[in-house]
DNA sequence: TTGCTCCTCACGTCACGTGAGGTGGC
DNA sequence: TTGCTCCTCACGTCACGTGAGGTGGC
């Protein structure tokens, strides 16, 4: 009835989309097929430039093309509610962006990347007691995958962390852990520092309760991977939890006394 | 050499990935296949789910795996090079959305989608000086079209638009031509309406050329597009085009004297 | 006449999703 | 033993992009 004046590439053009996105519309059903001239070429009205404004519109707004066909039927209200939905999903989508963003901007540090900044300070401050770059990396690696995981613990965790290194005794077992390192794992020197080890944690569990009273907190799983970390960085650490285990406590990076639970180092 | 604990489901898990996209990671080159266990199973390590937790964030962050490959093969000082601009195109993103919100969420009413907020003001006056919806409409898609390629000067036009509408004389005009939708082609009534429009576009055409003096304002065919679109929904444009040619005037949608240019209703 | 646009297949891309058919671990 | 997980193809999806080979318009 009406008949068309623009190519094609002129409609794609007025709408500010491609001559294949025309088509693909026209595929999929979006866009009715239009008259065509005498060489067989499609020619279009204002009205398809319009259909194609909005289709872009929405589709440039994360709406699935699919969505964009019910929509171009629907009556003005369900447009209207549809449009409701469509913004509630741009704004979710922002802030996930904005999240990634505060992510990605706040952590200029490769290794660091997506560590919280309050694990990025606490790393700084174990470089500071003297450990060296891959024990740290270390510790890094095993905090992002925990912070992964739990991400609302952290501050607290952390917090408690650096009351841990407030105490200089404690220091000082980190960086005999660090000597250790080189040791063999028949090293005689492995069962004095089993006793240190056993004498500190004594004086510390209970801040650590205080902490995390629940302490379901890392899964079996979790806990077995990152003892695995940590005994390929520090191998005769293997030797040491068994010498943990003969003074009556197990595991490692979850280290408990036979009954009650609560991480360490 | 460090053996792994996870499956794949386990490390997937951890990172917050699918095992099928772990599978993909593998074949694209950006985690190196793990060891596997004595049934063929796939093992991995805290690092392998380091490696993941970081593809991750990159990719949520919209980076295309191929650069992500790149990322985790450079050095720190090319690492926060790229991720600021990673950042960057997050901030652009976040603003694209942003806009498109605003697009969708100031305009609830399905016709309306993509207009900017003047026009819509500008159809309601339409509304309410006696036009027809089915006007009104047309009016809508035509300035959905124009601000789709010149949404500068959108807020100029339609501001001297809405000053042709304080007089009273232009109203009449408008609504007269309304009626004359109805018409024959050759109805004796449109001679004194080509000569009425003769009289008041000379009236208001310096306004025009005060607007937008440049005027190389919408493209050929553009005009001849909206000229089309004003036909079909008035037939009896057609004849009152061939009478203001008879009078020296060409055009419709941009309206002009043989030589000077400007646009009108 | 040359180059730009249009036409219709039809395969490619990106980041996986989703069975298909079979085996291993708790 | 049942169900969940793992394995390897391999095709499907989404929204087009990109030639391939040919014709029409200025």
């Amino acid at each position: 009835m009406i008949e068309g004046v623009l190519t094609i590439g002129e409609a794609a053009r007025l709408a500010g989309v491609t001559v294949r996105a025309v088509r693909h519309y026209h595929q999929r059903g979006l866009l009715a097929e239009p008259e065509r001239d005498a060489s067989g070429y499609r020619r279009y009205t204002a009205d398809d430039v319009v259909t194609l404004l909005r289709i872009r519109t929405l589709g440039e707004a994360g709406v699935p093309l699919a969505r964009v066909a019910e929509l171009l039927r629907a009556d003005d209200d369900e447009f209207a509610a549809a449009l409701t939905e469509v913004d509630a999903q741009l704004r979710a989508e922002i802030r996930r962006l904005q999240k990634h963003r505060a992510a990605v901007a706040a952590l200029p540090r490769g290794a660091e990347l997506a560590l919280p900044a309050e694990v990025v300070a606490y790393l700084d401050r174990l470089r500071g007691i003297g450990l060296r770059e891959d024990a740290v990396r270390m510790e890094g690696d095993a905090w992002m995958i925990i912070a992964a995981q739990i991400p609302d613990r952290i501050p607290v965790w952390i917090a408690q962390k650096n009351r841990d290194l407030d105490v200089p005794e404690f220091r000082e077992l980190y960086l005999r852990l660090q000597e250790a390192s080189d040791w063999d794992v028949d090293d005689p020197r492995l069962e004095p520092l089993a006793d240190r080890l056993v004498e500190i944690f004594e004086t510390m569990t209970e801040a650590w309760d205080a902490v995390d009273p629940t302490s379901d907190g890392l899964s079996r799983r979790l806990v077995q991977l990152l003892d695995a970390q940590a005994v390929s960085l520090l191998p005769p650490l293997a030797r040491l939890v068994v010498l943990l285990e003969e003074r009556g406590y197990t595991g490692w990076t979850d280290m408990s006394r036979a009954d009650d639970s609560q991480s360490a180092p």
